[in-house]
RNA sequence: UGGGAUAUAGCCAAGAGGUAAGGCAACGGACUUUGACUCCGUCAUUCCGAUGGUUCGAAUCCAUCUAUCCCAA
């Protein structure tokens, strides 16, 4: 414990229960904590803001207000509407974790002192003396885990990030902040996209780009169903809102952005075998020279599938898997594992 | 204005004298740091095209009307 009182730490707070939680525990792990939040839409005080400050008041710690809302704009919600324009669906999620959580707030922490970062995630990470590489885990609360939005990150991240939650069961992490009195334990999980706060991203995107062209609703062979409202509000594999019916259910098969058509199809039309992945991050190596079997998810909360990645030129890779795969969506992240680590990931290219 | 067929909730569709299945859509909720998926719940108080009739009792039988479709012209 004490071997950690010259280890400052700079723990990124969103007012909320997680990040709460993890600098009470590093605190009493011993480690040199203070406390920071990022602005990202508006660099106005928000209640956020407002709660985070007052956690770290009461846990003692020194605190600091980021503005990154510039950046933010930027690399997460330029890049959110670019997706969809071009007929994928982004996860915003992830793009910020990659260039704001763990980019400029890193650099930030480095500017001001400070050797580590932690974030509320729910995720571990262990060293490989071996290899001599971070590895990155699944969370101790699989319930929880949320590996899938991390796999983006560098060695040079991973070594200087605490992921404190990760050990932890939620119920832990609420007891905890119960304790210290440090945010209501009952606040919600966060959801939704955290700049679009009723949930209409499609009116978000309307509000920046305008209206969007209404087109043709057709099956797959091709029987003209109706008309949909622009390609923007539909995702590979919807079902509800298509306003469809049909005597069995119907999913988006394809958005057609050349003809502005959307497809629906019945299920099994879903189902794919293999797709590409570009910008691709590997954990426990840095490339790999040959293919390899492992398990993927092609969305956030999903039963990993078997598949064979393919590393090809440029950081992008093809993936295969050994049955048909659901639903996959341009856009979204794959994400290898190999039982509780993550091996990498990228993003689908379709 | 000859012959045949069909008319059940927003859509599709069971039902075949005993008191309205199911699917789709929609709506509500659960789940969720993306969008989705999934799960749960609600969805025809005797208007089952309309009007009469038979019957203890009909969406189911009969008659007439209306609408639509098909085949002949």
């Amino acid at each position: 414990m004490t071997n950690n009182m010259d280890k400052k730490v700079l723990v990124a707070m969103s007012g909320g229960v997680d990040s709460s939680a993890a600098v009470k525990l590093l605190s009493d792990s011993g480690y040199s904590c203070a406390g920071a939040i990022m602005k990202l839409v508006s660099s106005e005080e928000s209640d956020a803001v407002r709660d985070a400050r007052s956690a770290a008041n009461k846990l003692g710690i020194n605190f600091y207000a980021f503005d990154f809302s510039a950046e933010f704009k930027e690399k997460v919600m330029d890049s959110f509407v670019n997706t969809y324009l071009s007929g994928g669906t982004p996860n915003p999620c992830i793009e910020c974790n990659k260039h704001l959580k763990f980019g400029r707030f890193l650099d930030k922490a480095r500017e001001l002192g400070y050797q580590y970062i932690a974030t509320g995630h729910y995720v571990t990470k262990e060293y490989n003396d071996k290899t001599g590489r971070w590895l990155l885990k699944r969370a101790a609360d699989r319930g929880k885990d949320q590996s899938y939005v991390l796999y983006s990150l560098t060695q040079d991240q991973l070594a200087h990030t605490i992921f404190p939650a990760g050990e932890k069961s939620k119920d832990e992490i609420r007891s905890i902040v119960a304790a210290g009195g440090l945010a209501d334990p009952s606040k919600p999980e966060s959801q939704d996209i955290c700049f679009i706060p009723d949930g209409r991203y499609a009116d978000f995107i309307i509000s920046r780009c305008g209206e969007q062209q209404k087109g043709e609703i057709r099956l797959t062979d091709g029987t003209y169903l109706g008309e949909h409202k622009g390609l923007i509000n539909y995702t590979i594999g919807q079902r509800k809102g298509i306003g469809i019916s049909y005597s069995e259910p119907l999913f988006v098969i394809e958005k057609n952005t050349a003809e502005n058509t959307l497809i629906l199809g019945t299920k099994d039309k879903l189902e794919c075998k293999s797709l590409i992945a570009e910008d691709v991050n590997y954990i426990p190596f840095d490339s790999p020279h040959k293919p390899f079997d492992c398990t993927a998810q092609t969305r956030y909360h999903q039963r990993e599938a078997e598949c064979t990645v393919y590393p090809l030129e440029n950081r992008r890779a093809r993936v295969e898997f050994h049955s048909p795969h659901t639903a996959v969506s341009k856009g979204q992240a794959v994400v290898f594992y190999d039982g509780d680590y993550v091996i990498g990931g990228g993003t689908i290219l379709g």
